[in-house]
DNA sequence: CTGAAAGCGCTTACAG
DNA sequence: CTGAAAGCGCTTACAG
């Protein structure tokens, strides 16, 4: 097992100044420091609880912390499961508010005795993660992909089945499609764009830019959305929502305006779990298996800790799958080069005037 | 601050019989044994890592856990804030993979360094909690009550608020008021049962049995038993649903069977989260502010286990809200002793002979 | 900035 | 079943 004694000999230095590396005593040079927290991250040495050795990995964002929102409650399940035959206990750490300016990553994260990191990130704060891996200090990022060789990561690869669920709107005889995405840049968004760009490209139909929707990803986001098509002059007669919240507000906005889904419009959602069986109608969707990004993540993770010295990278992406439901049909007017030929089986209702025109019930 | 010196001095042993009985050394008398362990725990003894003393926070479920539900989501977003003024740190614990069949709950706790646990629980398990309490380990349990006076607990109080909703119901002209609950035993549940029963009773209205529907709280759950309230050959005009899953599957099902809600059936669910807002129409339902169950543990636990020595106990029960939206109206038909006068807005639609008569849209 | 040595909090053979 | 003492892993004045 590793122990201040073990680094100090292969440092050839005391195991005082160990100590103080690993500590942040400002009594060590720069250069000692970083030599023996590279040689403390190689040997997988972590602070003992009195004599025992902790078993904890820790759960950090870089960014704002998400835990309540239904993406990274399934990944906590899926990270549960994945320390569970390792016997790992997980830690909940906040980077931000614990982690002293002049601190590494690497203190920081012996200091809170966790032996690896599971990191979920943001756009604006993916250094960290490349920081924490160019220390060497023992991490999986979640649900993000990096050039940078040393980072371990595991995502979901959507452009492809992006792509697939717009051929698939195309083939059903959709020529004006609309794309739903986050306000904010977002790599999995911008995946999801860019297979929607290459479906449309490949059946030789012009992007339109004014058909491109930017929102926040919530319900109120999802049925302003829907508040905006139906204003248009010459709406979309399907969507492609790139994330499940705007999908399903989307959705029941059309309730409340009498759009009827799918013979008026046809809507493909992307689910992270199983919101695409939470609304009526169910969801065809674009599917990722959010929970398993968590398990191969955690996974890996314990193996990594387990075996002592660095054993190889993680850079995996999973594949997500595309599902038909009862969202998708063909549009009720054909335009031209339809594959689909379109049998209406009841009275076609017209769209409403205005959008409040059948908004209330009673 | 605890160490074993001073747990010896108190119990007039040498520190080698605290660490024995800490660490659940069989050479200890059990008698001495539980009253070091009592003494460790009036004092706040937690393991130290290195030198430094640990700042964490247990979670553990004494059943099944559930991490990935809306719910338990919620209450760990509440948690997670609740830990945050204090600079605590959650880990998260599994008892029945980790804790030693002979070893103490307190034994456990202070072998995994965490100072106080708050812990989710079932109808099953109940007890695990209450010898948790006699042990006086610092603890709150989330989302139960307890008449044992040394269990500290949250719990939300929903009979009153589910009483008022089917009074509503009652007012709105309903009499045929079904009630849908979870199929095992569970407080919460019982809770609302008794709500529901007491409103009926008030009102004059015979209880009836068959009215009452026990399903597995899911989507399915809730689809199911829309299927058998279209079948019966007197269906109730109105239902509540004390579970935000039942309540969502079962109004997607009714647009499935071309049900009209609210002018068909009224509908009224229960919500833990914002569930309630996913669907079309939007519920009239009894709310629980989960994540306030969460954060108010967790801060009363950092403050318990703060301020060193015992200081009182949580017995906390925090409202529910009864929030009207668009699921209700008044019956179609109108029933004998009806408060409410109903102006259809609409043309009445008919409900379908058989269940899937208009489930197939295209 | 570094090491040798004292010390802290705990555990554990050893003795009874 | 218990304690005195040795020991472990780490930290920290002290000296240079």
């Amino acid at each position: 097992v590793a122990s201040v004694r073990k680094i100090a000999e292969r440092a050839g230095v005391s195991i005082s100044t160990v100590s103080r590396a690993l500590n942040n005593d400002t009594a060590v040079s720069a250069k000692t420091r970083s030599r023996i927290l590279a040689i403390a991250n190689s040997v997988g040495y972590v602070a003992t609880v009195g004599r025992r050795t902790t078993n904890n990995i820790g759960l950090a964002f870089t960014g704002e912390s998400s835990l309540a929102d239904p993406f990274d409650s399934a990944v906590l399940q899926g990270v549960m499961r994945g320390l569970d035959e390792a016997r790992f206990d997980l830690s909940i750490l906040n980077l931000q508010r614990d982690k002293e300016r002049d601190e590494t990553y690497t203190q920081f994260f012996m200091r809170k005795s966790v032996r690896g990191v599971l990191l979920r990130t943001t756009a604006e704060s993916r250094d960290v993660c490349t920081d924490i891996a160019h220390e060497a200090f023992p991490h999986v990022v979640i649900s993000e992909r990096f050039e940078e060789p040393s980072t371990n990561f595991i995502d979901g690869e959507s452009r492809q089945d992006s792509e697939r669920a717009v051929d698939y709107l195309i083939a059903l005889g959709h020529r004006r499609i609309a794309f739903a995405m986050h306000n904010v840049s977002d790599r999995d968004h911008e995946d999801r764009f860019e297979g929607y760009r290459s479906a449309l490209a490949t059946a030789k139909i012009a992007f339109d830019s004014r058909l491109v929707f930017r929102q926040r990803c919530t319900l109120a986001g999802g049925a302003t959305m829907m508040n905006l098509v139906t204003s248009m002059g010459r709406p979309p007669t399907a969507i492609y929502f790139a994330d499940p919240l705007l999908a399903v507000g989307a959705v029941n906005r059309a309730h409340e305006l009498g759009l009827s889904i799918p013979r008026e419009l046809s809507v493909v959602g992307f689910d992270d779990t199983d919101a695409r069986f939470s609304v009526h109608p169910t969801l065809t969707a674009v599917c990722q298996d959010t929970a398993a990004l968590g398990f191969e993540a955690a996974l890996w993770l314990t193996r990594r800790v387990g075996n002592g010295p660095t054993n190889g990278t993680l850079r995996r992406t999973l594949p997500t799958f595309f599902e038909i439901n009862r969202s998708t049909a063909p549009p009720l007017v054909q335009t031209e080069g339809a594959v689909g030929l379109h049998e209406s089986d009841g009275d076609p209702v017209a769209a409403p005037e205005t959008p409040d025109d059948a908004a209330t019930v009673h």
